[in-house]
DNA sequence: GGCCCCGCACTGGCATACAAGAAGCAGTAA
DNA sequence: TTACTGCTTCTTGTATGCCAGTGCGGGGCC
C-alpha cells in the first residue's frame, strides 16, 4: 500500500541524492508526528517504500540518530526516540537559552530586514488572535521564533536551534500549548514586548523577557500535556 | 604501511562496533590537529588503514559531518572542515552563551559534588600558575570548563557544548591563547571570581562574569592567532 | 501445568560489486 | 602559446549478499 509515497519520493530527489530525500522525509514524519515515538523503523520496509536499497536508508537513519530523532539499537532495531520528561525539561532550558540570546543579538544588530518581517508577522498574529484562528496563530508563532533566530545572524546558533526543535517535535506541541485558555493572547502580548525591547536596542531586557516568554510557553505546554505514565513519553498517540 | 594502526584499531573495538572506533579515532585526529583542515579524507584509504570495508568508514564520516568536523562534497570527496573566521566568531558566541548558562545553572543548584572538584581544580591551577607550568594549566583550564558544564546537570547542554568544542578544535587553541603574557594569571583570577559568585548562589552575576571571561579568552586567542590569509583557516599547521 | 531450552526468523553490521559523476591531464587544433 | 575537447582515473552513491547477535515462540522435559 501507499505506493504513491514511492512516486512522490522519486519525483523530487531534490539534490539528486536518495539518502537526502529519505532523511528529509523521515525527519518530517517524525517531527510532524506521523510516526509515534517508540515505533520501530525497519530498514527493509523503508527501503522498500522509498524504492531504494537498504544502504541509503541505513545512512539516513544513522544521521537521524546523531540528530537525536531515532535510536538505533544494534542487532535489535531502530526506533523513534521517546524523550523522557527530564529531556523535555532540558530541551526547554536550551530553547530558553538560545532564543534569549537571539533576542539579545538581534537587538544589538539594529534595524535589519528581519525586523520588518517580525513586525508584519505580529500584525498578522494580532488579527489571528482577534478572530480566534488558533491554527493560523500557531503557524505565526513558529514563524516569529524562526525570524528571531534568523535575525540573530549566527549560523551556529541557528543550527543548534533547529536540532533542538526537531528533538522537541515542537510543531506538534505548539498547538497543544495554545489550547490553554488565554494563552494565545498572552503569548501575542509577550511577542510585542520582546519586539519593543529589540527596537529600543535594549539587549539585556530583550533577552530577559524572551527567556521569561519561553518559560511561560513551557508552563502552558506542560500544563496541557496529558500526564503520561511514569516513563514520560509524549502520550499514547491519538489514533 | 602503518599496519600497527590496523592492529591497534582491531585490538580495542570498545563497544564492538567498528564505526564507533573509526568515529572516535578520526574525531581525535581532527581535534588534536593530526590532520590539517582542508585535507581530503579518502574512504578507501581510511578503510584500508582501519582494516575494514568502506561501509563503516562511510557511516563514520557521515556522522562526523553532522558534527561539523568534516564536509562531504558529493561525488568529489570528504574534507576536514575549514572554519571561516566568521564561523569561529559564531562558535565563540555560542561558547559564551552556553558556559554562561552553565554557570547560572550551577549557581542555582547549590552545593553539588562538582563544586568540590572545581575548588580542587582551582587550587591546583593556582600552583600551576605559580610555577609557570603552562601545559599543566592548560589542562586544568579545560577541566575547569568541563566541570562547569557537568555541574549544570543538563545533558543536552553538555552535548551541544561538546559539539561546539570539537568544531573549535579547542584543545589545540587553549595553549595558544595562554601564550599571551599575563593571560594565565588573569584567567585564573576570573575562574576564582566565577566560583565565588556560584558559591554565593548569584546566578545572574555568575553568568555575566562567565560570559565576560569567555570573551576575554577569545580576545586573547585571536590576538595570538597568526592572521591567516583572507580565507580564515586556522593556520598552515605546525609541521 | 509450568518451566526451560533450543531453534527459527528478524534485526542491523559489514563486505563487496557495480554505477555514475567530477576533476585533472594530455593531446590537438587554432 | 593558448584554449578546447575527450579520456582516464579518481571520487562517492547505490545495490546486494552474507554474517552474527537478539528475541521470541514452540516443543520437550520436569
Amino acid at each position: 500500500m501507499e505506493e504513491h509515497s514511492v512516486n512522490r519520493a522519486k519525483s523530487e530527489p531534490k539534490n539528486g541524492s536518495m539518502q537526502a530525500t529519505v532523511i528529509a522525509e523521515m525527519r518530517r514524519r517524525i517531527i510532524k508526528g506521523d510516526i509515534e515515538p517508540g515505533a520501530p523503523l525497519s530498514e527493509l520496509a523503508l527501503a522498500d517504500e522509498f524504492g531504494v536499497s537498504r544502504t541509503p536508508v541505513r545512512e539516513a537513519l544513522k544521521q537521524l540518530q546523531t540528530e537525536g530523532l531515532v535510536e538505533i539499537r544494534p542487532r535489535v532495531g531502530t526506533f523513534v526516540t521517546i524523550p523522557s520528561r527530564r529531556e523535555i525539561t532540558e530541551l526547554f532550558e536550551m530553547k530558553e537559552l538560545i532564543e534569549g540570546a537571539a533576542a539579545r543579538l538581534l537587538a544589538q544588530r539594529g534595524r535589519v530586514p528581519e525586523i520588518d518581517l517580525i513586525e508584519r508577522n505580529l500584525r498578522e498574529a494580532d488579527e489571528a488572535v482577534e478572530r480566534d484562528d488558533r491554527e493560523r496563530y500557531a503557524e505565526l508563532v513558529q514563524e516569529f521564533h524562526d525570524l528571531l533566530i534568523a535575525g540573530a545572524d549566527n549560523s551556529k546558533l541557528e543550527a543548534h536551534y533547529r536540532m533542538l526543535m526537531n528533538q522537541l517535535a515542537y510543531s506538534r506541541l505548539v498547538n497543544t500549548s495554545l489550547s490553554q485558555p488565554g494563552r494565545a493572547t498572552q503569548s501575542d502580548r509577550e511577542h510585542h514586548l520582546v519586539l519593543e525591547l529589540i527596537l529600543a536596542k535594549d539587549g539585556d531586557s530583550a533577552e530577559q523577557v524572551m527567556r521569561e516568554h519561553v518559560r511561560a510557553s513551557r508552563r502552558a505546554l506542560l500544563a496541557s500535556l496529558p500526564i503520561s505514565g511514569g516513563q514520560g513519553k509524549f502520550g499514547t498517540a491519538s489514533s
